[in-house]
DNA sequence: GTTATTGTATTAAGTGATTAGTACAATAAC
DNA sequence: GTTATTGTACTAATCACTTAATACAATAAC
């Protein structure tokens, strides 16, 4: 995996994101095993413990349960994951009608622009 | 005007953001001119370097101008704050497009999942 | 039962950015 | 020409947050 960290946020806060990402994506299959806390920090290349930190956000989310000697794994519960996918994409979905409100933006003057702006994004 | 401040970001960056809505939604109309520095200042609680700092910004962006005495003005120039909308919302679609491709969402599954939210959001 | 590997807790240091204080500069108004 | 009002510049202090260092705890493996 390939780590590159902006300096514009903090270290822990981009490893908790790229992780939920690949959990949720399925890069990390449910109930798989994460690699060790130290194994990732030297990995990333940073402080086992902004790795710890990074974890245990996911572990208050419900995505990962960690066995004291065993190591850490991804939730069984492959609806658990699927809903907290519906959740954060709900949560952007949410955002962006709400920012493109304040900008004068109605609902279907928003589809309009999503729709005008295809043929820029790679793929999809 | 109502100044309540999140905790979470610096009071110059929202009242950066504040301000531009304003002047990009008609609050603030072309050519009109702003309260003083001190005045926005006391108004809001905050210190005159907070607003003008978020002040240099705006002019920055070519959205305000300042004359050294007589105080800072919104620029004529509609057509530049009509394009500073447009380059906003761009922005905005631009960032929830790829953030929903990395969830896994598609396009059509995007403009569905939108769809999907009517009725949940005040007005519009 | 010893050891190695895992997660966890606690404390301290560093770092950087935001905000405030204060003084300066320009000019419109009279 | 004086004054009041405006924007501007510079420096310092505060503050909070992130990261690192270090030590502890649990248990699987042998």
């Amino acid at each position: 995996m390939e780590w590159i960290f902006r300096p514009d946020a903090p270290i822990y806060t981009q490893l908790y994101e790229h992780l939920t990402l690949a959990i949720v994506s399925g890069t990390f299959p449910p109930g798989g095993r994460l690699p060790a806390v130290r194994e990732l920090a030297v990995d990333a290349g940073v402080n086992p413990n902004t790795v710890q930190r990074a974890l245990s956000e996911l572990e208050r989310d419900g995505l990962v349960y960690s066995q004291r000697t065993t190591g850490r794994y991804v939730t069984d519960d492959a609806e658990r994951i699927e809903q907290e996918r519906r959740k954060l994409a709900e949560g952007r979905a949410r955002d962006f009608l709400a920012a493109m409100q304040k900008l004068g933006y109605d609902r279907v003057q928003t589809v309009v622009l999503l729709e005008k702006m295809r043929g820029e994004r790679k793929e999809q």
